[in-house]
DNA sequence: AAAGATAGTGTAATGTTTACACTAAGTAAT
DNA sequence: ATTACTTAGTGTAAACATTACACTATCTTT
């Protein structure tokens, strides 16, 4: 079963783990595959790259292809290069993660690879196809990781959000309870939240004050050495 | 001057950014190139990776012909993969990185590959061949990263260490100055030191007690959830 | 008008980090 | 054997950060 296959001998692919949010369950975005191997299984949006393209650019590409998504910030996850982990020859891949507002997209395949892409509870990942599952876990120990000690979690929440969603997001993805009190004073201690001239509408409680991240000035700290943490 | 070579399609390789530490300097080990491309230049220890070989033998493999290095623990880095940083051909590149003893290794290419492989202070990193420079750059950036929150200082000294050695290391990698009592403070709390019986030996002043890593205990305390942090 | 739901708020106790300077132990030179 | 030199080794108080904890405010629904 190695190297058996014109077209995948010694060649290399891309993979992307897209995360997002909703409803607060944390979300990836899988496509049906209608290509061999594995067709009809479930399965990261990925492809071959091209001989005349950069990994970020092929990266993009493919994203797009499969998914109709433009413009996710892409970055590098983890290189998975074992001999045996695609069937129809050597295929090493170099997998991607990206944080995106869900809502923003609209998804839809552009080419037949993908027969339709879909959100999926990240506790409702079924059994995909290659070594996928690894690479997902993967990247969910990276975002779990980066979520305590970068300001990234806003990327996967709407614009304009309560302190409470905010909170949720920290707690779902994290899988720790926190502190409602000490939470506030925390992120609000950093100065990177501007809080808006707007609540919440349509809720069936007390509406809460609405905020948004301020990147600008999150980027003028960093290049001073301050550190985020939660 | 892209895909022109026969051997250089469509490939892929891997390169190793090994540190080792010594009188003070983080240093890398470069090899000078036997081959073609960038005959007789300063290079990474790099190869093209076979085809029935996993990523992580590969990288171990190319480690030892190139250098002589044996057992290394690798970790993978980043993959570089812009259509021109090979002038050959299109060479994508696994990126792995290690930290180990100088002390206890001898240099010596199996290969003529490689023409010889020394040790270089990474402030006197020359020109080198392909991105390599900026394949260092980026295992830099990782070390000093990980070096807050793993204790993986301990990588780079023999065994048995004083506590002013590992100070200066922090010190000398992080480029911070570092308080002695708070250090010493600090490092003894997390009680993953074991104080020996033994001072240092043939030094012109007051010798310092020597210490180890207990790696065991540190491994143990890192399942249930313990966090490093100098 | 009452019930239900979530938003929003402060303080005291505990733990962590910081800043800071002298004595101890050994070697080398006279 | 005394002195000078070099690095090792040590404690504390003040500032700051984290934790634990419970009630009132606002809005909607009935």
């Amino acid at each position: 079963m190695k190297n058996n296959h014109p077209d995948y001998h010694n060649t290399f692919s891309i993979d992307a783990v897209i995360f997002g949010f909703d409803e607060g369950n944390l979300r990836v975005l899988l496509i049906e595959r209608g290509e061999e191997a594995f067709i009809g299984k479930m399965a990261l949006p990925g492809n071959l790259v091209m001989e005349d393209e950069d990994l970020d650019t092929g990266a993009a590409r493919i994203l797009y292809e499969l998914t109709g998504l433009k413009d996710a910030h892409l970055e590098q996850l983890y290189t998975f290069g074992d001999v045996n982990r695609h069937p129809l020859g050597r295929v090493i891949t170099v997998a991607y993660y990206s944080l995106i507002r869900i809502k923003k997209y609209k998804l839809q395949p552009k080419i037949s690879f993908a027969k339709r892409a879909i959100w999926v509870s990240v506790s409702e990942i079924p059994q995909l196809a290659f070594d996928h599952n690894i690479i997902v876990d993967k990247a969910l120990d990276r975002l779990r990781g980066k979520l305590r000690y970068k300001p990234i979690g806003f990327e996967l929440l709407a614009e304009k959000f309560s302190l409470s969603q905010l909170q949720d997001l920290y707690e779902s993805i994290l899988q720790i309870p926190i502190d409602k009190r000490n939470f506030r004073k925390k992120i609000l201690s950093y100065d990177l939240l501007v809080e808006l001239d707007e609540k919440q509408q349509g809720v069936s409680h007390r509406a809460a004050k609405l905020y948004k991240f301020d990147k600008k000035r999150y980027e003028h700290l960093d290049k001073l050495g301050f550190n985020f943490e939660l």
